[in-house]
DNA sequence: TACTTGACTTGGACTTCGTCCATTGTAGGA
DNA sequence: TCCTACAATGGACGAAGTCCAAGTCAAGTA
């Protein structure tokens, strides 16, 4: 994610300050946001920034391979940054929090040609359910 | 599924003409409906069936471990009536179509202790992603 | 069989998440 | 500096799902 917004530009992005501060918020430490929190986040810098901009900027960035959308079933979509590091994703039942994982062995390679009734398959996502430390306790 | 309604009964399921109604249509061939799509064929059988009543009742089903959810991002949930065969899904990223498919090998042992976080996990859902074949040609 | 009661259903209002669009604004090249 | 095509705005709209007060009915009891 780091110097987004050179990569950006040079795939010619207009820089305007609405999307450099969406950038900025995904940037941040805070992960797994929803379209609705990177929009709070995002009025604290830039107050007249729009929902529908922020919705328009995540779409691109997702079609630009640069944040990935993650759906939890837990109500909204929610976008993570660390797209250029293949991961899946560990979520709990309860909260809702997600993390990061990285399991070994490579699931595509689990599925028999038998099994892929003529799809092209390109790609997988692994999603762990469970309950977190916080709401074990 | 089959006998979905007798497993209920004794576990004290009041037994409807709505509830009937529901899980006949989850028991046709008509695999991964999304709610509408149940309303839809529930009124069918029974015009006077609320929307409230199906989503009351899939609810149920999924509670009880009779129905599962599949979350596959195009929009809407979509209940899945092969509940008791563990299974994974392939989806069509142009049209939405979705096929269960058994992959080898168990993801859940492929994520090893130090990726876990202190996460109990207790489940793994995988969705394979790619082109059926109607939209490839 | 008739009665009773608590569980179930209804439908319409409401919420949440997201998209659309006509208008206004502006980044960045000439 | 000026132009213009691309971007932002905000408010209306739409789809999916939830909630609730009032009415209905399955099934246990007598």
């Amino acid at each position: 994610m780091s110097d987004l917004l050179g990569r950006l530009r040079t795939r010619g992005w207009r820089l305007t300050a609405q999307r450099r501060v969406v950038a900025e918020v995904l940037d941040g430490d805070h992960i797994h946001l929803t379209a609705d929190e990177v929009h709070a986040r995002a009025v604290r810098r830039l107050p007249e920034i729009s929902r529908a901009t922020v919705y328009n900027t995540l779409g691109e960035l997702v079609n630009l391979g640069e944040v990935a959308e993650v759906s939890t079933d837990h109500r909204a979509k929610r976008y993570d940054p660390n797209a250029h590091r293949p991961h899946h994703h560990l979520l709990c039942a309860r909260c809702g929090a997600i993390r990061d994982v990285h399991p070994v062995g490579d699931p595509l390679a689990d599925l028999p040609e038998s099994e892929r009734f003529g799809f092209s398959v390109s790609e997988v996502e692994l999603t762990y359910r469970g309950v977190c430390p916080d709401c074990a306790a």
